[in-house]
DNA sequence: TATCTATTTGGCTAATTTGCCAAGTAATAA
DNA sequence: TTATTACTTGGCAAATTAGCCAAATAGATA
């Protein structure tokens, strides 16, 4: 493996860990509602808030979501509307056993 | 999060984890052009055959790649059509930077 | 049987990730 | 200006992951 081809290789694996936390893949779904401030994240899944943002940061570092900010509240929303076609395939791999 | 919801998100990153390594996404693509034995990907990647094996591991656990031993060759190939989908989501979010 | 070849497994250290708490920052309200 | 609210960042301990070497296993061949 050359260093092009594992550039290209460890770029593309960035953005799947990226989304390998259960907890950022519920943020994920939640965000194809509509964009949500942080706290209605923190709401909904219930871990400190210091953790949800962290996740968040990890996540719009990778390109996944997006993030603006409108008085005191942080809204973040998706980035890329494949993902969803991508959890599609992930239960196909899921249900196999 | 309730425990049903969690556990539901819990195994999509499991198989997305899997996924989540230079190394594993290229035997993925490597794959996808037809069965291969482990001597043959540790070839192309070039690093330990442990590690290779264990990446193999990794992958065949969470769904993505089946093994059948014929002789004393073990050949693996991708369990999931979908699985290149996946990657063309990817390049879309990795070119935007 | 003994040996060779292909692969897996065990064991170890180094590196990375996670999640909490505490402290810091930014925008708004009093 | 001070206080409050919403969020981010720093720091730390615990857990997980990665990759190497050495040892074990399974099948083929002499």
């Amino acid at each position: 493996m050359n260093n092009e081809i594992q550039k290209r290789y460890k770029k593309r694996s960035e953005i799947i860990k990226a989304l390998a936390h259960p907890t950022r893949l519920f943020i994920i779904d939640f965000l194809a509602d509509g964009e949500k401030c942080v706290c209605e994240i923190v709401e909904q899944v219930g871990v400190d808030i210091s953790t949800i943002s962290k996740h968040l940061l990890v996540m719009k570092n990778a390109g996944l979501v997006e993030s603006e900010k409108r008085g005191l509240n942080m809204f973040y929303k998706t980035a890329c509307p494949c993902i969803s076609s991508l959890f599609t395939c992930l239960e196909s791999i899921g249900n196999k056993d």
